[in-house]
RNA sequence: CGGGGCGUAGCGUAGCCUGGUAUCGCGCCUGCUUUGGGAGCAGGAGGUCGCCGGUUCAAAUCCGGCCGCCCCGACCA
C-alpha cells in the first residue's frame, strides 16, 4: 500500500523519478495543450523566490525592468541573419488575426533581441543615452519537439535582460557581470554549484559575438546549462541602425548584450537536490522555510498545541531575521502522513509539536535535507530555526559540489577513456580542445557529449592539458565536456 | 519526423486473447472512533470504457479509421 505512494528511485529510473516528483510535489501539471505546463503554487513559489532574488542583484547593477510585446513582426527576426537561421525552426506564428489574414505574419517571442534593439534605436541618439540597461521578466516560446516540465517546455518564463554600450569593452564587461550575477544565485540561492565559462562557436547563441554560461551537474551526471550571458557585439546595432553620437562627435554602432535565466532553473533545483522522498528546497527559495506539525488527541490539547503553533509562527515571522513559517492544521490528515505530505514538498524545517513537548516547553525539530531529528526549547526556536536553516543551505551546496567535483575528471586522458566515463556513469571531462569544429563534432557524435564550457580561469586545472583529447595535436584550450540537458 | 507504449471514475489499475453492460486500490462525501512516521470501521457518491464507423441478438473486448498523450532517437533556455 505504501509502496504506490513512493517514487520510483533515481538509481531505477532518473527520468521517471524526475516526473514522479514533479507531479506529486504538485510543483507544475501537464497542461491540454502538448509541451506546455502549468505551474503550479508550488512551483510558482519558488520562481517568485528566485525572481525576487535575481531581480535585486539586476537593479543593484543599474539595470530598470520593462515590457516588450509578445508578439514582433516575422520581418525583424531577418534581420539578423545568423539570428534567424537558429530560431527559425522553432517560431510559433500568428498568421490570422481578427478573422482575417495578417499582412505580415507576427512571431511569438522566441526571444526579444529584435524587437528591443530596433526600440533602442529610437532611444538612443548620443553616447550620454549609455549605457542602456534593460531587463523584462516574461514568457516565451519556443516550438520544441520533445519537452519535459521546466526544463523544456513549448512555453517558458524567463527573464531577459538588454543592454547598449558605448564600447566594445563595456559589452565585455556587462557580460561578464551578469555571469558573476548568475553564477553568485546559482551558488549562494540555488545551493547549486555552477562551471562558468565560454562556449564553442557551434553552441553559442545564433547572433552572438560570444556567449558565456552556467553550467550545474544534475545527479544523473549530466549538465544542465542554467543561466546564459551574450555578447552581441554589434551584430544587431548594425542590423537595426542602433547608432550613437561619440564623444569626439563621430557616429558608432552600439555594442549589445543580452542574458537569460529561465523556469528551467526550477527543474535544476530538482535535479541537484531531490532525494528519493521527494524535494529539498534551499531555505532562501523555499516559500515556507518551517511547517509546524501539530500532535494531539484529546479536543483541549488541540487546542492548546495549536495556539502554540500559531504563536510560533507569529514570533518567528517577526525580528532581525525572520522565517517563514506555514502551520499545517489540517484535521483529516495524521501527524505521519503530514510528515511525508512536506518531506515530498521539500519543506527545508519541520517542527513536530505534541503535548509532551508542550510539558517540556520544546518542539521536535527535523531537517529535511539530513533528517536529522532534536528537541529545541521554544524559547530558543528563533534562533536555533535561523541558525539551522543557515546551516541546511550551506550543506546543500556543499553537498552539491562534493558530488559533482567526484564526478569531475582533469588531467591527461585518453580518448578511450573520454568515452569509457561518458559511455558509463557520466560526469564533467576537461579535457584538451585543438579548437576546430571537426574534432568537436566527431565527439559529439561518436559520445552525445558536447563541449559545454571552456572554462573560467578558476574552474581550469592546475595543469593545462597539452593535447587534443581526439586527434592529439596541440591543444589550443582546456573545455569541458559532458553529455547535457 | 522515425521507433515503442498507453488511453476504462479525480488518480493508478483489472477485465480484452476466449463478446453477455465493468474489478480492485488510493482519493472524495457522511458518521463514529482516532491522531508522537502514510489511521480504523460502517455507509455512500462518482463511468458516453479516447473518438468515429463496422461485424454481431449483444462490443471495454473483434475489425477499420482517426485523435490524444507518454517514453526512446535527429534541433534547443
Amino acid at each position: 500500500m505504501a509502496d504506490d505512494q513512493k517514487l520510483t528511485t533515481r538509481e531505477a529510473d532518473f527520468g521517471a523519478w524526475y516526473n514522479e516528483l514533479v507531479l506529486k510535489s504538485e510543483l507544475a501539471d501537464y497542461s491540454p495543450v502538448r509541451g506546455c505546463m502549468v505551474i503550479r503554487p508550488n512551483g510558482y513559489g519558488i520562481w517568485e523566490r528566485m525572481q525576487r532574488a535575481m531581480d535585486d542583484m539586476f537593479k543593484e547593477t543599474g539595470v530598470q525592468n520593462a515590457y516588450f510585446p509578445l508578439f514582433i513582426p516575422e520581418s525583424y527576426l531577418h534581420k539578423e541573419a545568423r539570428h534567424v537561421a537558429g530560431f527559425a525552426p522553432e517560431l510559433a506564428v500568428v498568421t490570422i488575426g481578427g478573422g482575417k489574414v495578417l499582412e505580415e505574419p507576427l512571431v511569438v517571442r522566441p526571444t526579444s533581441e529584435t524587437i528591443i534593439y530596433a526600440m533602442f534605436a529610437k532611444w538612443v541618439q548620443s553616447y550620454r543615452d549609455l549605457p542602456l540597461l534593460i531587463n523584462q521578466w516574461c514568457n516565451a516560446v519556443r516550438w520544441e519537439m520533445r519537452t519535459r516540465l521546466f526544463l523544456r517546455t513549448m512555453e517558458f518564463l524567463w527573464q531577459e535582460g538588454h543592454t547598449a554600450h558605448a564600447t566594445a569593452e563595456e559589452g565585455e564587461a556587462e557580460t561578464r557581470l551578469i555571469l558573476g550575477i548568475y553564477r553568485r544565485f546559482m551558488e549562494e540561492w540555488a545551493a547549486m554549484p555552477v562551471v562558468t565559462g565560454r562556449k564553442s562557436e557551434s553552441e553559442k547563441f545564433a547572433g552572438a559575438l560570444r556567449t558565456y554560461a552556467c553550467e550545474g551537474m544534475m545527479q544523473d551526471n549530466k549538465a544542465l546549462q542554467a543561466g546564459t550571458s551574450h555578447n552581441l557585439g554589434q551584430n544587431f546595432a548594425k542590423a537595426f541602425d542602433l547608432k550613437f553620437q561619440t564623444e569626439a562627435g563621430g557616429t558608432e554602432f552600439a555594442w549589445n548584450t543580452s542574458w537569460g535565466v529561465s523556469t528551467r532553473m526550477v527543474g535544476g533545483l530538482v535535479m541537484t537536490h531531490g532525494d528519493d522522498i521527494g524535494l529539498r528546497v534551499p531555505p532562501k527559495l523555499a516559500p515556507t522555510e518551517l511547517v509546524v506539525v501539530p500532535i494531539y488527541r484529546a479536543e483541549e490539547q488541540r487546542a492548546q498545541v495549536l495556539s502554540v503553533a500559531h504563536q510560533i509562527r507569529s514570533d518567528l515571522s517577526k525580528g532581525a531575521s525572520p522565517v517563514r513559517v506555514h502551520v499545517d492544521a489540517r484535521e483529516n490528515m495524521t501527524p505521519g502522513a503530514k510528515y511525508y505530505d512536506w518531506e515530498l514538498r521539500g519543506v527545508p524545517l519541520r517542527l513536530e509539536l505534541g503535548p509532551r513537548d508542550l510539558e517540556k516547553a520544546q518542539g521536535i525539530l527535523v531537517r529535511r535535507d539530513s533528517r536529522e531529528k532534536r528537541p529545541v526549547p521554544l524559547a530558543e526556536l528563533s534562533r536555533t530555526a535561523t541558525e539551522t536553516l543557515a546551516a541546511i543551505q550551506h550543506d546543500m551546496y556543499t553537498t552539491a559540489r562534493d558530488r559533482r567535483d567526484a564526478h569531475s575528471y582533469r588531467g591527461p586522458i585518453t580518448y578511450a577513456r573520454f568515452r569509457e566515463i561518458i559511455d558509463g556513469d557520466g560526469g564533467f571531462v576537461y579535457a584538451g580542445w585543438c579548437g576546430t569544429d571537426a574534432c568537436e563534432a566527431v565527439i559529439k557524435e561518436e559520445t552525445k557529449a558536447t563541449i559545454r564550457v571552456l572554462p573560467d580561469p578558476e574552474f581550469q586545472s592546475p595543469d593545462a592539458p597539452r593535447t587534443c583529447v581526439k586527434c592529439g595535436n596541440d591543444a589550443t584550450v582546456e573545455a569541458m565536456w559532458a553529455k547535457a540537458y
